[in-house]
DNA sequence: CAGCATCCCCTCGGATACTG
DNA sequence: CAGTATCCGAGGGGATGCTG
């Protein structure tokens, strides 16, 4: 990217990750750690390979990520944050709670992915009474499945199923996430095509975070 | 921009502010508050005049600016940040904040400008001794000057002279503000051509934020 | 002079094909 | 699997011109 050219912090940030992708690679490794190159093609559905190799190695130069060599059983290049690559994740967080502002336009041929259904309760949401009771609620959403775990006051997701979750939240994308992330209502919700089973009182325990 | 197509939060906040100029806009808004065309293009250093003009087209129809006739003695339009454009400040600080590691980076042809020098401070610094004595800091850097005062725990700043200042720092842009946000120390910022009249132990009120 | 629109040129991004 | 090479169109930068 060309430079703005400007001794102010926010135009040197985006120098280095204000151009198209970047931000978003930094994303998936994020959410899913160290990755090989098909791991970050994957998780950035329409990326073209040129772009992405490119990407990568600016982000290197810059000292955002580094490559090695993983050991024998993968035998690949394997792409990791650094500490200055990490130091971004409050910027992906400002930026993602900023953008859920967004998540209730309808545009139907959006890719959707089960890790983005798992980082939005964690970076979006708290427990609003944390030293109540376990939960544990299971998330379906456009074939990708999620669990919610609350357990001391803190937010745990993972991908995959849930043995007897306390709540079963499914329907499209829209509704599961706009629901957790408090940009719609429950009615809202059920409008656009959510059903819910069991005790779906333990959704006041979910609570969007307010920004700064 | 085109889209991401992603149907996540970073993706979608990234389709509406990650053309190019598009965040460094937003940031002119925030520091200035409203603006006209002109005053954007002085805060924008190297921004083409079409660019400004598309870019702002952008911004009203995603609703994060209003555009208005302003009233007689102007006779101009003013472009004003809506709600979910002011929004954005926690986004432009915590990407400032994570910049502020590349400010000492040296690029001499870099523009400067005494707006960035007024909210550094605002932004990325905190007083360590909010109830201790008001503290009137003037600083001149690249023939810009601001002045700093520090009462009742908040930071203040605006353009211009102090009568009578605690403290004044004078010197290269790199030097005042790279010892103002805690990325460089007195030392180097001495070597790099600061130079301090009056009270430098005041120095220690400032302390960088951390980020969450 | 403020606020654009137009032009040219060049870089960048996107899609596809291809290789070690 | 992990990229590189190539082509083409879109977008950015800069200069200039137009309109009140």
């Amino acid at each position: 990217m060309r430079s703005y050219g400007q001794y102010c912090s926010i135009a040197r940030a985006l120098d280095v990750v204000g151009d198209r992708w970047t931000l978003l690679i930094v994303r998936e490794l994020l959410l899913q750690g160290p990755c090989r190159f098909t791991d970050l093609k994957k998780g950035l559905p329409g990326i073209a390979t040129n772009l992405l190799s490119s990407r990568l190695r600016e982000l290197e130069e810059a000292g955002l990520i580094t490559r090695e060599d993983a050991p024998p059983p993968v035998a690949t290049a394997l792409y990791t944050l650094s500490e200055d690559g990490l130091a971004l994740e409050p910027v992906l967080k400002s930026l993602g709670l900023w953008g859920l502002r967004f998540m209730t336009d309808e545009r139907p041929d959006d890719a959707f992915q089960g890790r983005w259904l798992a980082y939005a309760p964690v970076w979006f949401t708290t427990d609003a009474d944390p030293d109540g009771p376990p939960v544990v609620i299971q998330v379906v959403a456009a074939d990708e499945t999620a669990v919610i775990e609350l357990r001391d006051g803190r937010i745990h997701t993972r991908l995959g199923h849930a043995t007897d979750p306390d709540l079963v939240l499914d329907g499209p994308p829209r509704a599961v996430l706009g629901l957790l992330t408090g940009v719609i209502d429950r009615e809202l919700a059920g409008r656009l095509g959510l059903s819910v089973h069991g005790r779906r009182d333990l959704l006041t325990r979910l609570q969007p975070v307010t920004q700064d």
